[in-house]
RNA sequence: GUCCCCUUCGUCUAGUGGCCCAGGACUCAAGGUUUUCAUCCUUGCAACAGGAGUUCGAUUCUCCUAGGGGACGCCA
């Protein structure tokens, strides 16, 4: 069996969009899975939208997500003598005829067709025109677009997603291929380039399944070989339209910048539109790669479900390794001034336990920054809630105080001694452990939730945990007097 | 308008004629664990678009209707 290939063919006018990752990702899982190429195509032909910048934004992205590619991307703008041969091969053959009608001709038969109410194809005026009009025009240097002459009968072909798929031709008018200035129109460009890239299976989004027949059609004029097609489902948005700017995040490097990990959003995207065959949902890309099938992938399209995406993250965030989080949780702390690059070397254990303590708290990178304030500042206020149930009387302040100085004399300052500290002072005074270790949380981080209060305050320090306790004491007695 | 595609819980989906008064996951709700929060565990709410067939039997097959999407560009 010859080497599957395929292809992911963008044009650089923006960001990589979910809906191309994932179609970008499905043609890679099937190159790996089934050990073939995987090859990049740049749709550039349109010179006025493409830029330099947006290409480097989507290979960054695909390369952020964990994708690699075979060979260098071929990029079409740089191919214009191959289309410029297959228009004149087709124009020889008589498969494609010049058209003279001008874009206002056509436009005002387009509108009477749609008055009129009826199904609009270009009128064909230009396919039969005899030799001495032709020769006439081209004298008068008249320009003319390239059309392809469709021939009778019916285009099918064998959906690997959808099964078999048949278009009547006579549903499709005589479509241009070429520009007056001899550049090729998207339909002619992607013919010629599967043919000559050798691609074996075009994997893309439903949006070109009428799109097909053309190229098909196109691809037999140019006695080209024809690949297989699989047309995935559309990636909608909650309102069930076609994911955009408007649904908050429709790209890629945005769902990086919102502290999303790539191997959370691969699987995710994975999942929408396909599944294993099985209950799994948590995938590695190497699971995925033996996993996929195309037998599995959906004919619906699926909405985009930000809570989910959420949640897997959530998952691999508390799957992940203290030390694999390291580097990631790092940068965001450097980043909000908690520590400089140096102090980032020297207190790695520091910044390791506090992973540890708020890894399974977190579902959003950035959560652990706004979770860790307190391991880097004292608490520069109180939660509102919280005060007003744990620093309501001066006794508050009282046994804070009482509790700092019984942490003062402690010689280790550990789980153990600590734990000790607050339950033998709670049963001196017949309460609960908990009616100390809530206030002494607030004092220490100034909210009311967080990891283990043991763990924490062992992790801030003897020192710091005392002088805030301290702080908050005097902070009562102020706010009371 | 014409052609093509699609239709299972709010969402992602399993299901290829009996195992389905439809299973899993997210969300939501209730409970348990926990010093708090989160994690985790348990339970619950919630769907085969509608109608005709075919069949002993349809979520699964056929047809029709409705709804949604796409194409009909000198955009890709």
């Amino acid at each position: 069996m010859t080497k599957e290939r395929l292809r992911f063919a963008p044009s650089p006018t923006g960001d990589l969009h979910i809906g191309g990752a994932r179609a970008a990702l499905f043609n890679w899982l099937y190159a790996r899975k089934t050990g073939g190429q995987f090859l990049l195509r740049i749709e550039d032909t349109d010179r006025e939208r493409s830029t330099d910048a947006a290409l480097e934004s989507i290979l960054s992205s695909m390369r952020w997500l964990g994708m690699n590619w075979d060979d260098e991307p071929v990029k079409q703008s740089q191919r214009g003598e191959l289309y410029k041969e297959a228009v004149q091969k087709l124009l020889d053959s008589g498969a494609a005829y010049p058209c003279y009608c001008t874009k206002e001709e056509l436009e005002a038969e387009r509108e009477h067709a749609v008055a009129e109410k009826l199904d609009y194809h270009y009128s064909g005026k230009c396919r039969n025109l005899d030799q001495a009009t032709r020769d006439t025009y081209n004298k008068e240097r008249k320009p003319f677009t390239v059309r392809f002459r469709v021939p009778e009968g019916e285009t099918s072909f064998e959906d690997m997603v959808h099964g078999e798929t048949t278009f009547k031709n006579e549903s499709i008018g005589d479509f241009i291929i070429a520009r007056p200035d001899g550049t090729p129109v998207y339909l002619l460009a992607v013919a010629v380039d599967d043919a000559d890239m050798g691609i074996t299976l075009v994997m893309r989004g439903d949006d070109h399944l009428s799109n097909t027949p053309k190229q098909l059609m196109l691809m037999k004029a140019l006695g080209a070989a024809q690949p297989r097609f699989a047309h995935l489902p559309q990636v909608l948005g909650m309102d069930k339209k076609k994911l955009s700017k408007r649904h908050g995040a429709a790209s890629v490097m945005e769902y990086e910048r919102m502290g999303f990990l790539s191997d959370a959003v691969v699987n995710f995207i994975a999942l929408l539109g396909w599944n294993p065959g099985d209950d799994r949902e948590k995938m590695s890309l190497d699971e995925l790669i033996t996993s996929f099938s195309i037998d599995h992938i959906s004919k619906k399209s699926g909405v985009f479900d930000m809570d989910k995406l959420e949640w897997l993250n959530g998952q691999y965030l508390n799957d992940l390794a203290p030390e694999e989080l390291l580097p990631h949780v790092t940068k965001l702390f450097i980043e909000a001034g908690y520590l400089d690059k140096d102090s980032a070397e020297t207190r790695r254990d520091y910044i390791l336990s506090i992973i540890v303590m708020l890894k399974e708290r977190c579902r959003l990178l950035p959560e652990f920054v706004e979770k860790a304030v307190y391991f880097f500042n004292d608490p520069t206020e109180y939660d509102a809630k919280g005060e007003k149930k744990q620093f309501k009387d001066l006794s508050a302040a009282d046994r804070l105080e009482e509790l700092a100085s019984r942490f003062e004399l402690l010689e280790t300052f550990d789980i153990a001694s600590t734990e000790d500290v607050i339950r033998n002072y709670a049963e001196e005074l017949e309460v609960g452990a908990g009616k100390l270790i809530h206030p002494t949380r607030l004092s220490v981080s100034g909210v009311t939730q967080g990891p283990s209060l043991f763990d924490m305050l062992i992790s801030i320090g003897k020192e710091k945990t005392v002088a805030r306790m301290k702080t908050a004491a005097s902070y009562i007695r102020n706010k009371l007097s």
